[in-house]
DNA sequence: TCTTGACCTTCAAGGAACTTGAAGGTTTAT
DNA sequence: ATAAACCTTCAAGTTCCTTGAAGGTCAAGA
């Protein structure tokens, strides 16, 4: 067992800062790891390709608690398909309707971007805030 | 002053939480309302209009620093119009890199599903899971 | 009048997914 | 031998609130 490696090197193997495995390990999605006589986390091949895998889903922005899951059925060697699937769907149909709400957003910024270049900044009288604020009245 | 609303009443009408606005205030973006003889707080019409104003870039997802910059800047009399114009461009870019990013997911998501509704699920062997961790090689 | 219910108050904790920092041990390279 | 670059744990910070507990207040109904 000699081509363990420490926290450091798997983690930029997978993608991960050491923080995040660490996170994951004590937050239950990742098993724990052997260690090195004087306490270091040693991680093999396979360690190193569990990373990837729970690496791979969270950059899908699967919710941690997703890959809680899907990281326990794969241990217990039944078949994640399901799970997978499932949360697939229902990622793939939120980060739909966040797209259709970003996109407003952005239409309403722009709007207010080019709005913003004819006003001029005659405080309290007229300004671009007017433009954030159109029903706002203020005063000193 | 008899007009002086409650929180609930003043949440309603500026679309937010009372939950939210004791934060706001708490957290030095709204400043301290009057409060009646028994503690309650009293909101008059231009603190609405305050409280929408606030809304408002939040609901354009302007971080609370900056609504707390640009609050703060607007209780002095002077013109937020440079601080309103700069947040507008940096969060409309913000969001543009987003909206990219999430399209790219949404394909990568479509594309799994697509190819798992080919793959069996036979487990180890072959699995939907392929497709989202393709070179992982597991093992019961 | 009493009481119920809907408000209001404060303060503390929780949630998501980590990162950062402190205080200290280990290993590696020079 | 010593410093740089790792590693360890544990606690707290980040962002933007929400939820809950424990209790005060107020308007209306029986």
């Amino acid at each position: 067992m000699q081509q363990a490696l420490k926290i450091g090197e798997a983690a930029k193997k997978a993608g991960l800062a050491p923080s995040a495995i660490r996170y994951y390990e004590e937050s239950g999605v990742l098993p724990e790891p052997r260690r090195t006589d004087s306490g270091y986390r040693g991680y093999e091949e396979g360690d190193v390709d569990l990373l990837r895998f729970v690496a791979r889903l969270r950059a899908l922005e699967f919710p941690l608690s997703d890959v809680r899951e899907i990281v326990a059925l794969r241990r217990d060697g039944k078949a994640p398909c399901g799970k997978v699937r499932a949360t697939i769907s229902r990622e793939a149909a939120a980060i739909e309707s966040r797209i259709a709400d970003l996109q407003r957003l952005k239409k309403e910024l722009e709007k207010l971007e080019a709005e913003a270049r004819d006003l001029p900044d005659t405080w309290p009288t007229a300004c671009v805030c007017d433009v954030v604020d159109p029903a706002g009245k203020r005063g000193p």
